[in-house]
DNA sequence: GTCTATAAGGAGATAGAC
DNA sequence: GTCTATCTCCTTATAGAC
């Protein structure tokens, strides 16, 4: 109980330099790394602990010391990652430049950006898939998902199109729905299940006509 | 070589009551139906070949005497649901009277029929998870689903649009997909992420604006 | 053709040294 | 706080009796 036995109270020495000796936060995130690298490749329950492990360059054991067994780190990953994404996605949401210009150009750009974060980045399409894999069993696990990505992204774009007077959309959130669901559809048959060869579509066409759907041309 | 020995050689003879004894079809059928109880609730690698023997009431041994291994049951127990699903909804499309009536209305029944099943046909919520969180490691049988399912829908769909000359759609396929984006897109959020109580939506605000932006209404 | 019993290996999780 | 070594259970797949 005496304090002087401490070594929590030496805290305003110069002795900041090396967090290394206190659970660091750098082998968490090397962890939550390895697990993404993992979990993403592999769903939930072919990945293994010791896989993980190696990914992260440390041991079980230590995995262990940081998140206490595979689901809670697993839920960890999700949480993050869906932060993450929000990021990635919601700075478009945030920038008020997303939005300026003709309804039919702001779309149009706007669809074009989603369709092309899912093109690029990798990680995207296999958080999805995971995401979707794994709710059925983890359905805690589709919350984060829900509030930090889809939800904003439903949101603004609702908030956008009720702005818009000259569209005349009597349910701007079905609308947006709709609008996302096209993207996000055209991303599943194409990207994850590989429709690219069996159905082809450009991606142009999808934006186009969604576009023409949306902003009336007569 | 002689074909007076071959078993198969005795067609006419009124002996076809019992076909236990030859790796009865019977068994395969109740292998695949455990299969598909496990598979669908449990995913691919969460399944044990254990539960799947108990679920179809038979021994471990018997399922590997009817498939090779996990993998190829896996493979039939998804073809034989595409094949399934696909009679499902594939009734609509060979029905005449499924196109029959004003666009509007054909569109609005169609659009409540697909998301009727969706909401009741629990299994078909269950197969879609399975197929997405499945094809990042089999991607092959992603191509029985787009084969059996969703192509049929899509080109069914497209034909129909295009033989619509009151619509003046540019691109039918692409407006086939948006429509089927829309749907499937609701039914991920609501029903397969659990979106329903984080951002309630009404099917049918989604069916009218749907069939709003596809049918003119100026 | 179907069963029981078992082989061979990998999984999650922990104990104890340092 | 991190490691190596280990415990225990469960997995896929097969061998051999009937």
């Amino acid at each position: 109980m005496s304090p002087s036995n401490s070594p929590n109270l030496t805290p305003n020495l110069a002795l900041e330099r090396k967090p290394e000796r206190k659970k660091s936060a750098a082998k968490s995130a090397a962890i939550l790394d390895g697990a993404m690298q993992e979990f993403l490749a592999n769903g939930y329950a072919a990945t293994s602990m010791d896989r993980v492990a190696a990914a992260a360059g440390v041991s079980k054991a230590t995995v262990y010391s940081h998140f206490h067994d595979k689901s809670s780190l697993f839920a960890s990953l999700v949480q993050e990652l869906a932060e993450e994404s929000f990021k990635a996605t919601s700075i478009d949401l945030r920038d008020a430049s997303t939005f300026t210009g003709e309804p039919r150009e702001v779309l149009t750009r706007l669809a074009r950006e989603i369709l092309d974060e899912a093109t690029c980045d990798p990680k995207f399409c296999e958080f999805i898939r995971l995401i979707i894999g794994e709710s059925g069993r983890f359905p805690e696990l589709s919350k984060p998902y829900i509030q930090n990505v889809a939800k904003p992204v439903i949101d603004g774009l609702t908030h956008y199109l009720s702005t818009c007077e000259t569209l005349h959309l009597n349910d701007p959130e079905a609308s947006a729905r709709t609008f996302m669901g096209t993207l996000i559809y055209f991303v599943m048959l194409q990207r994850l299940l590989g429709g690219a060869e069996l159905m082809p579509m450009e991606s142009d066409r999808i934006v186009t006509t969604l576009v023409n759907l949306i902003v009336p041309t007569c």
